[in-house]
This record gives C-alpha cells, sequence and structure tokens, in this order.
RNA sequence: GCCGAAGUGGCGGAAUUGGUAGACGCGCUGGAUUCAAAAUCCAGUGGUAGCAAUACCGUGCGGGUUCGAUUCCCGCCUUCGGUACCA
C-alpha cells in the first residue's frame, strides 16, 4: 500500500480537531496534573523556520508520552507579541504592527497546525492582547505598590511603610531602598507630596531612576543595544552616545539573594544555574571610604579583597562617576573631557572586552586610609557605573587589569601577597601569606580578609557588605509597540497608578510610528491621549519584551478570566511548570525575570510555589547556511563580474578585492559545503531575484555565463559550477536561509518532519539544517506502514508471536520508554529502525506486536500512528490509549559475548554463559585460543573482569 | 574580556555509571531487478599496510590519572550562545 502521508496529516488532523482530542480540562481528578511549555515565540515577519519547531517536537512528544502514561497534561502555546521588529517594519511600510503581527501570528498558528502538534489551541495567548496586557499592567501596579522588607524577607505593602513614617520616620526601617538620608516622623509630615513621592520612589518594587540610554540624534531616537554597532547606528552609522533619562526600574535585586538560594532547589542543568549564578554575582566583602586629599567629598568603594589595602596604589572611578567633575584639576579637563568623549562612544560590551586598558588622570588625589599616603585618581572604561559602587582601590600586585594599567601609566605596584607556597594558586583562590602590608604581615589571606573587615568596621572606615553583580531592570521603552504603562502624572510631576477599572491601558491608534522629538516614545505626540481632562499626564513610556513574558505561564492555566490574571482554583490546581523547554539564550534574562515576578506573587500569596519552572530543557539552535559569491570591485567592459571561489582566493592574492553578495540559500546546490555551487540555473534564479546583475558576468574555472549563455574557455567544459562561500549564522529573513517547514512536511509528512529534527541530534546540541538523510527517515516510514499490508490489502494477523517477534517488541518498549524518559529523542528514531527492520525480515504481521508498536511510536508520529490505530479497529484515538508495558521476561539472554582484552586492548571476543562467575570467567578467558597467543612468554600480572561487561588481562 | 556549551568516519550522529569507538541513517562503491531510469532489494564502506589472517594508527591539540579514557584532571585551539533595549 502506498504511503500517502499528506492524505493522513490532513485527515486526522481533522478529527483531532472535531473532537476535540486536545483540549485539557482544570478539573481531571483522576489523573495527576503535568504541566509542560514551550517558550512561546516572537511571531517574525519571516515566519516560522525549521529551527523553531525543534524544542516544540521534543516537547510535543513528552506531553503525549505523559499523556498516555496516565497524566492530565497541560501542553499549551502562545505569542509573545509585542516588540521592536514590528515597529521597525511599521516605521518602513506604514504598516501598522498590530495588523503585521496578527498576519504573523497567522501564518506561525497555520504552520504550527501543518506539523500536527497536540496544543489545546483553547488557552492561546497573545501579549499584545487588551485582556492579557490588562493583568501585565495589574502586575506592575502590584509592583508599584510595594517595596521590600528585610526583616520579612518579602514583598510589602508600601502603604505599610507610609505608616510606619508616620510614627518613626525611616530610621528603623529596613528594607531594600536606595534613600540615603534618614528622616523623622516630623520631617516626614511636613514633606510636600512631590517630596513623598521622591522618598518613596526609592523604595518602591517599581521605580523611577535617571539611567542611560543610547542616544543617537541623526535618528532622534533610543537605540537598542543590539541596534548600536562600533559606536555607530547600525542604520547609517551615526553617532550614538550615552545619554541619562527618567526611567522606570524594576528593583529586582531585593530579591538577588532568593534568586540565588532557591537555584538549587531546580531541575536545571548545571550549566544553567551556574549562568544564572554568575549574573547574580554574590560577592562578600567591604564597603570603604577613602577620603580625597584637600576635599570633604568621600569616594565609596567596594572590595572583596580589603586585605590587599597596603597595595593600593591609585583609584579608578567610571568615567560616568558623579565625583569626576570636582575631582579634575583644571590643568587635566581637556584630556578628560577628551576621554569622556570617547568613553560615550564605547558600548559596555566594547568596554569589558578591550583588552588595551584606556584611561586619564583627573589630576586628585585620595588618601589610602591605612598608609595614608596620597594616591592617584583615574578614570578608566574598565570600571563601570553600574557595578559596585562604581570606583575600585586599584591593587596592581594583585589583579590583572590593575596591574596592566599600572604598567601603562607607570603607577607602583607593591607586592602584597607571597603566593611562593602556593604554586599554581590563582586569585580566586584566595590564598598566600601577606607581606609588605605593617600589621597584617606573615598572616595567611583569609585571616588577613577577616582582620581588615574587623579593623574597617571598628575604625569606621566602612562596614562589611554583600554585593551583587545583578543590576535593577530598566522597564522603560521608548517605543510604541509595547504594554502603556497604568500611570499618570498629577501637575506636580507625581506618579499615581490608574484604578484597576480603568485597565486595560489600551495602546492608542497611531499612523505614525517615529519617534516623537526628544528620543520620547511616539505615544507623546498623541495630544488628546496623553493629556488627561484634569490637566494630568500619561506616560508614554512602554513596557519592555520581557514584561508580558515574565509571566505568561500562569495565564495558560485560565486565560479567559477577566476577573483575576488566573484564578486561585487553577493555580492551586496546575501549580508550576514541571517541565519548561526553550534555548539557552534566554539563560539570564527572561527565566531571571520569571523567577522574580514569580516570586514577588508568591509572597503576595497569588501563587503557590516559589519557583515557577521547575524542570528546564535547552534546545540547541538550529543554525542556518548563510551563503554569498564574490563581486569584484571593479567592472569588466562595464559589466559587473562575480567569479568562483577558487578564482577569488587566487586573485585575492595577487591584490584584487571582492566584495561578497549574499544569495539565496535556495539557489545554491549542495549549500553548507565546501563545494556549494551555483549551476546555470541558480545563476538564471539569481539574476531574476538581483535584476541589478542581469548583465553581470559569472566566472568560473571553466568558462563564464553571460546573458544566459556559457562560454566554455577550457576545451570539453559543460559543467557550470560557480562555487560560492558558505558559513554557518542565524537562520533569518535578512540572510535569505530561512527554510520553511511547510516544505519539508509538504514533501514529506508531518510525521516524517518531526522524526527527522529528532534524528538530527541531542536535543540540547546546536547544528546547521541539512535535508540530507531526511530520505532515510521517509523510508522508514514506509516500511513501518507496509508492516500491516499485503499488497493494498491491510492484513494483520491474530497468530501468538514467537518469542524471537516478543524480544524484538520489547528491545524497542525498552530502549524508547527509557530514552524518552531521559529527553534523548535521538536515540528514540534507530530504534523504531531496528524494530521494523527485524520485524519485516521475519515478516512478522501479528496484531499483539503491531498493536503495541503503534502506541510506542504514537508520540513521535502521531499522525500515522492514528491511522494504523483505526485500521487495526481499536477504539478512540491512540493518543488516548495507554502505552505499552515492557516485559522484561522476553528480554532474557542465556549467554553475552564479552570481549577479551590483553592490556586494555580488546584481542578477542567469546559468547560465555551468562550466569557464569568471575572465576568461570577468567579461566575460559585464558583459555581461548586467540588470546594464548598474546600470553606467551608474558607473565600474568593481573585479571580484570566485570561479569557481563568484559575480561581484561594485563601481562608484562 | 567575562560566563556557559560543543568539537568522534565523506556527513548527521551512537557509545546511559571509566569497560568491544563508529549503533542507526545519509552519502559512496559493487551487485540483483529493469529495454532504460526511478523505486526496491543484497553486499561492502574510519585510515594505513597486507591476497588474507592480522597488525598499527585513530574521538580538536598537548600533557596527566587508570589494568582500561570519547567519558575524569590540567593547559591550549576553534566554533556557537549570553553579556542587561533583538527576542
Amino acid at each position: 500500500m502506498e504511503y500517502t502521508p499528506r492524505d493522513l496529516d490532513k485527515k486526522w488532523q481533522a478529527f483531532w480537531e472535531t473532537n476535540g482530542t486536545y483540549t485539557v480540562s482544570n478539573d481531571n481528578t483522576d489523573r495527576p496534573k503535568y504541566y509542560i511549555l514551550d517558550m512561546f515565540p516572537y511571531p517574525s515577519g519571516a515566519g516560522l523556520h525549521v529551527g523553531h519547531p525543534l524544542g516544540y517536537i521534543a516537547s510535543d512528544i513528552f506531553s503525549r508520552y505523559k499523556h498516555m502514561k496516565g497524566f492530565n497534561v497541560l501542553h499549551p502555546m502562545g505569542y509573545d507579541a509585542f516588540g521592536l521588529p514590528a515597529e521597525q517594519y511599521a516605521i518602513q511600510t506604514g504598516v501598522h504592527p498590530a495588523d503585521s503581527t496578527e498576519q504573523n501570528i497567522q501564518r506561525y498558528q497555520s504552520q504550527l497546525k501543518n506539523i500536527g502538534f497536540n496544543y489545546d489551541w483553547s488557552r492561546e495567548l497573545r501579549t499584545s492582547d487588551p485582556e492579557f496586557y490588562k493583568w501585565t499592567q495589574w502586575i506592575f501596579i502590584q509592583l508599584f505598590e510595594h517595596y521590600y522588607d528585610l526583616t520579612t524577607d518579602k514583598a510589602a505593602p508600601i502603604s505599610q511603610l507610609i505608616t510606619s513614617f508616620e510614627h518613626h520616620g525611616n530610621k528603623q526601617v529596613t528594607a531594600v531602598t536606595t534613600q540615603e538620608d534618614t528622616f523623622t516622623a516630623d520631617q516626614w509630615k511636613n514633606m510636600s507630596a512631590k517630596e513623598q513621592s521622591d522618598i518613596l520612589m526609592n523604595y518602591r518594587l517599581a521605580y523611577r531612576q535617571l539611567t542611560f540610554v543610547n542616544w543617537c540624534e541623526a535618528l532622534g531616537t533610543v537605540l537598542a543595544n543590539d541596534e548600536v554597532k562600533d559606536g555607530v547606528s547600525e542604520r547609517g552609522g551615526h553617532p550614538v552616545e550615552k545619554r541619562p533619562m527618567m526611567q522606570w526600574s524594576l528593583r529586582i535585586t531585593a530579591y538577588a539573594e532568593r534568586l540565588l538560594t532557591d537555584l538549587q532547589t531546580l531541575d536545571w542543568s548545571d550549566a544553567m544555574k551556574k549562568m544564572q549564578g554568575n549574573w547574580i554575582g554574590r560577592s562578600e566583602g567591604a564597603q570603604m571610604f577613602f577620603a580625597v586629599e584637600g576635599s570633604d567629598q568621600k569616594i565609596e568603594i567596594f572590595t572583596t579583597r580589603p586585605d590587599t589595602i597596603f597595595g593600593a596604589t591609585y583609584m579608578v572611578l567610571a568615567p560616568e562617576h558623579d565625583f569626576v567633575p570636582t575631582l579634575t584639576t583644571a590643568n587635566q579637563q581637556e584630556a578628560v573631557d577628551h576621554y569622556i568623549d570617547y568613553v560615550q562612544s564605547r558600548s559596555e560590551v566594547d568596554r569589558m572586552s578591550e583588552k588595551e586598558v584606556t584611561g586619564c588622570f583627573l589630576g586628585s588625589y585620595a588618601i589610602n586610609p591605612f598608609t595614608n599616603t596620597r594616591i592617584p585618581i583615574y578614570i578608566g572604561e574598565y570600571v563601570l557605573k553600574d557595578y559596585g559602587t562604581g570606583a575600585i582601590m586599584a591593587v596592581p600586585s594583585d589583579d590583572d587589569r590593575d596591574h596592566v594599567f599600572a604598567e601603562k601609566f607607570n603607577l607602583d605596584i607593591i607586592d602584597v601577597i607571597d603566593k611562593s607556597k602556593y604554586p599554581g594558586a590563582t586569585r580566586q583562590d584566595k590564598l598566600g601569606t601577606m607581606i609588605n602590608s605593617d600589621f597584617l604581615n606573615g598572616m595567611e589571606v583569609p585571616d588577613a580578609i577577616e582582620d581588615m573587615l574587623q579593623r574597617i568596621e571598628t575604625q569606621k572606615l566602612g562596614k562589611r557588605q554583600v554585593n551583587f553583580k545583578l543590576r535593577d531592570a530598566i522597564y522603560s521603552r521608548q517605543r510604541y509597540w509595547g504594554e502603556p504603562f497604568p500611570i499618570v502624572y498629577d501637575p506636580e510631576g507625581v506618579p499615581h497608578v490608574l484604578p484597576i477599572e480603568d485597565l486595560p491601558v489600551e495602546l492608542p491608534e497611531l499612523e505614525d510610528f517615529k519617534p516623537a522629538s526628544g528620543g520620547k516614545s511616539p505615544l507623546a505626540r498623541k495630544q488628546d491621549w496623553v493629556n488627561l481632562p484634569n490637566g494630568w499626564t500619561r506616560e508614554t513610556d512602554t513596557m519592555p519584551g520581557f514584561a508580558g513574558s515574565s509571566w505568561y505561564f500562569l495565564r495558560y492555566m485560565d486565560n479567559h478570566n477577566d476577573q483575576a490574571f488566573a484564578s486561585q482554583e487553577a493555580l492551586q490546581y496546575w501549580q508550576d511548570v514541571d517541565m519548561y523547554v526553550g534555548g539557552t539564550e534566554h539563560a539570564v534574562g527572561h527565566l531571571m525575570y520569571s523567577r522574580f515576578w514569580h516570586k514577588f506573587l508568591f509572597d503576595k500569596g497569588l501563587v503557590p510555589t516559589k519557583e515557577p519552572f521547575r524542570k528546564l530543557v535547552n534546545q540547541g539552535m538550529i543554525q542556518g547556511v548563510v551563503e554569498s559569491i564574490y563581486l569584484d570591485k571593479e567592472k569588466i567592459d562595464g559589466r559587473s563580474r562575480f567569479v568562483s571561489a577558487p578564482i577569488a582566493k587566487k586573485e585575492t592574492a595577487a591584490g584584487k578585492s571582492f566584495v561578497s553578495i549574499l544569495t539565496h540559500v535556495d539557489f545554491v546546490r549542495d549549500y553548507g559545503s565546501d563545494n556549494s555551487y551555483l549551476d546555470i540555473a541558480g545563476i538564471q534564479e539569481f539574476i531574476q531575484w538581483r535584476p541589478d546583475f542581469a548583465k553581470a558576468r559569472f566566472e568560473t574555472e571553466t568558462g563564464y555565463v553571460q546573458d544566459g549563455q556559457f562560454t566554455a574557455v577550457s576545451p570539453g567544459a559543460e559543467d557550470v559550477k560557480l562555487i560560492t562561500h558558505s558559513e554557518v549564522g542565524k537562520m533569518s529573513k535578512s540572510k535569505y536561509n530561512v527554510i520553511n517547514p511547510d516544505d519539508v512536511v509538504e514533501r514529506y509528512g508531518a510525521d516524517c518532519f518531526r522524526m527527522y529534527e529528532m534524528f538530527l541530534g541531542p536535543i540540547e546540541q546546536s547544528k546547521p539544517w541539512d535535508i540530507q538523510g531526511i530520505d532515510g527517515v521517509y523510508k522508514f516510514l514506509r516500511k513501518f506502514y507496509n508492516l500491516f499490508f499485503t499488497h493494498d490489502n491491510f492484513n494483520v494477523s491474530d497468530q501468538e508471536p514467537t518469542p524471537e517477534e516478543y524480544k524484538i517488541l520489547h528491545t524497542a518498549i525498552k530502549k524508547v520508554s527509557a530514552d524518552i524518559e531521559r529527553l534523548s529523542f535521538n536515540t528514540c528514531i534507530p530504534a523504531f529502525m531496528v524494530a521494523t527492520n527485524e520485524l519485516g525480515k521475519a515478516k512478522c504481521n501479528k496484531r499483539a506486536i503491531l498493536t503495541d508498536l503503534v502506541r510506542l511510536i504514537a508520540p513521535f508520529a502521531p499522525h500515522i500512528a492514528e491511522e494504523l490505530w483505526h485500521q487495526l479497529a481499536e477504539k478512540g484515538s491512540v493518543h488516548h490509549a495507554t502505552y505499552p508495558v515492557l516485559n522484561e521476561e522476553y528480554l532474557k539472554e542465556d549467554s553475552i559475548d564479552y570481549p577479551i582484552s590483553i592490556n586494555g586492548k580488546k584481542r578477542a571476543n567469546a559468547q560465555f554463559s551468562a550466569d557464569a562467575t568471575k572465576e568461570e570467567l577468567e579461566k575460559a578467558a585464558i583459555e581461548l585460543e586467540a588470546i594464548q597467543r598474546w600470553l606467551e612468554g608474558k607473565t600474568i600480572r593481573k585479571v580484570i573482569v566485570v561479569p557481563g561487561r568484559m575480561v581484561n588481562i594485563v601481562v608484562g
């Protein structure tokens, strides 16, 4: 019988939809719950590409498996629908982001449905839907109305803080805050509303502060880091500088400690936990103040190595440090201004990755509080404003960057630690004996650190402090396509939240999406929206991409609720995400923010768990191949000249220069290989696609193509092979290398596509897309299908299977169930192939074997399994059937094939009884003829026997 | 730069706890079938030497631990992801 996968795809997808096969209920008491979630996609204009479904297929297999194993499985899908690309597209084309987003979602939806996923589509959500972002705004309001109370170690209402201020001022308040000055109850009561609001901002979990943005004067807009390359805008190459702006931030740092400690409770990879841990970056040390010579100012620093203070020979401030203007002396002014200009053009990544140290002397001196010597104060780009206090004491003898800096600027280097006792110890090991350090001399480093911490505290130079690398999250964007803030300002500029009845604050309609003057959001131009009748004004910034994605997983539990973000019943039932599947690119951003929001909601008693994602699975990315051809920079006879890669290489060596012109991968034969090339048809396609090159000449090593004609240069040459340049890169519209799963599905069917993506390799590994090899999976599916047919007739036998046939089946059951449990989907496919090949050879068409095999393969190939299930006249859907159970009895072996090694090298194989003892195995192995010849003239020193595994004879 | 991951035949990969390196598939070679092709089926396929039996080499590179290392440790190289406004 011919296997026609597309017919089966359509037939059963319709069946599942009409029968509601994948609808999930919130009150199923028979089955334990299991929540498996995919990181939802941003619906880009390029459509879903073959990389997206990799994780979705894995989670689909797992959720189907879990369902067959008796769980009530929640497996939803939605769209992260707000974002910059839609807005940029709108600016370029005038298409409203809502329209392009809707269109993209429709496309994604049809592509997803085409692969036959078991999503419960009635739970679909979009972050740009007002019904959804009403609750994003609501959660923001809660953050605004809370502060972090260190006594109870959780979020508390701001009203409680106000009561406290009214009675005692802020002296006894222990909270996470940036408020430095203290005030009394009376002082508080006498403050204006604006003054009170400003103070509360230093406590709120959502607050406003001055932060820096990438400002591009020429484009009149704020740029994402992504849009800045080498200090200039990616579009147009205009200068970009850092500019301070009043922006909303979230006080994620209040949760730093809990985010770190609770990591331990999660079933995430060690790599992922490490990355999050390093991102939080907890370090213990001392906060200290250094006096400035001839000034009252004291420079606050943080150091994890107070023991090295006798080696602190200079200080470095971040170039943006508040003290820079006052500490700059007149004769250094010009140099400092010049240096700051340079730093402003640099991105943070540039600054951190610069190997060459740069800096500038301010002209002022600080006093080292322990040596009482004057030490020069510099600014340097390697000190970041946002990390620590934005100032360091530099110890060139014990810090690599300080060392390089000191050498460059000829600063003193004093060795303070003798590491001779600890060869190979790194700075992180904190080992050594103190020298040149007065009262610390002779102490071991850890003791010296403790001693210094005590002295610093008793001498009131500073105090012990825990510092985090984690920074508060900037939450404002000067954009249109995001959630509006539920915030209005009164005439004094005091922000107020809107009552819940006024939510959602919907995005107003707009026709022009360019930024407003001063880099403000386009919303600022919508005067009738911004200005309220009572003279108050709306916040015009919008929320960032991570707003909706920080809590969307809760909404799936109850996505039509208009009374709450989800009902307590739904939250109590589903609890948390049991398994979360997505890419490592979200390792720190999305996952950290989600955990933070979840913990906040937990503090409020709104969610039942401390952590949102119990288990995390990282899928690798499927990359694309980027293909380009070489264009001669000079024209020949007025024609553009493209050359084959070997020619370009040769001529480049001879001094000619070429530019790479991207070509669509569809035109390239053998793309991705070293020998990828354009043949004559490919060249025609390229010309059609880039008509500006219609007149170009395409030179290969055997001739050239011009005006559609090939002219051979070397005699007898017929083939046109214009070798292209291939490299691995992101699959994206701009690289012309997006592979649409629809095309693959159309040709091979959804089941084949699903199994092939799994067959490509381990789920967590990245690899470039390559269609080579899909034929093998297709052949397998056809063979599998034909196990059930004799010629064109469905034909299965009710005879009792033989022990061999049971063994084939149960070998597959064992391998596949074990591999699904450890998420090794790629190794399941060969198990199915082997079983199918062996059953084919045995001409087995026994119902007892095939029915179980259909159930076993159902999670992987849902369409073919459903078809055969119905052909077998089984009831209902195979996806509601139970999973086959392993019976080890069928797998028992009498004898085992042992490898016999001499000195660890395999020299022979032999069958020994499965229940042979160690002694028997040793004796039998030595007696083997193939082994005897290796023992001649040698002494047996030792025999290692691992029963069931191997025998190794050590000779000498 | 910093943090994390990966590197095995011509290609994708397998080897689950330190125990037969290369399962399975692609590709390639030869054969069967066919007027021919496609499809299908059978056999072979890491490298070197050899008619063969077999031997030696071989899991990015250099060292180490071990009876035994793709697996553990140390030092490098290359590629990929993140680096706080791409999502």
